[in-house]
DNA sequence: CAAATACTTCGAAGGTTTTCGAAATAACGC
DNA sequence: GCGTTATTTCGAAAACCTTCGAAGTATTTG
């Protein structure tokens, strides 16, 4: 469900990835995938490894998911999820910086990242 | 009113920085702001141009002053904001993705952000 | 000091999110 | 098909967020 995540951001979308990452417990399993890595963790584990169980953590999955951060897949019982996070952070903080002092008058002074 | 933003991030700090980010309205102020530059707006110009006005945009740009990704000053009658997303928000990916496959037991790929 | 401007605080109404447990579905092995 | 494991759906209670308008504070001007 939800495979499409590579047209560009646009605000909703951008405010909708941000708000994923909003939460304490989410943001603790987004890091955890990323420290796991490519090959991802199954839910299961993703409790185990995180505190975090059950339904809620099914609700959580879900608008990471939602979010374009995380993918599923089943494999057997279990379904394994991974980070997506990895390119799309680095969009969303784009999506924020990247017409930096487009408004401005001034002289523009150096504020951009890099 | 809150001027420190300078140590390192923890979970606690870093989702509440994401939650700000994550309504339509804060990002579509914060934006407003980032093209702005240093210089920053007013809270009547900054209403005037994301059309978020009065108490509601009072309470939007408290939270993103509280997750310190906005600065607020007095200036005669009017108070100035200014957005100090530049480096927060590269320090907000970083969060994320430092620690990239470190639980990772594979072949290390290519995953990092760069 | 009074009036005007710029913004904030307060309090209430409405909406959304979070969390939980019980029942449901999916896949595997016997 | 039946039991077991892995995860999801459903529904309800509590907590939290958003928005609004009316009244309040701060600052400048006459």
């Amino acid at each position: 469900m939800k495979m499409d995540s590579h047209h560009p951001l646009d605000l909703t979308r951008a405010a909708s990835a941000f708000a994923a990452l909003g939460s304490e417990q989410r943001l603790s399993v987004l890091r955890t995938l990323v420290r796991a890595g490519p090959e991802g963790l199954s839910i299961g584990e993703l409790g185990t490894r995180t505190g975090v169980t059950g339904s809620t953590l099914t609700h959580h999955v879900k608008i990471l998911n939602s979010a374009g951060l995380v993918t599923q897949a089943r494999q057997g019982r279990s379904i394994i999820c991974a980070a997506v996070a990895f390119d799309e952070v680095q969009e969303l903080a784009d999506f924020l910086l990247t017409e930096c002092c487009a408004d401005s008058d001034a002289t523009h002074e150096d504020h951009t990242h890099g």
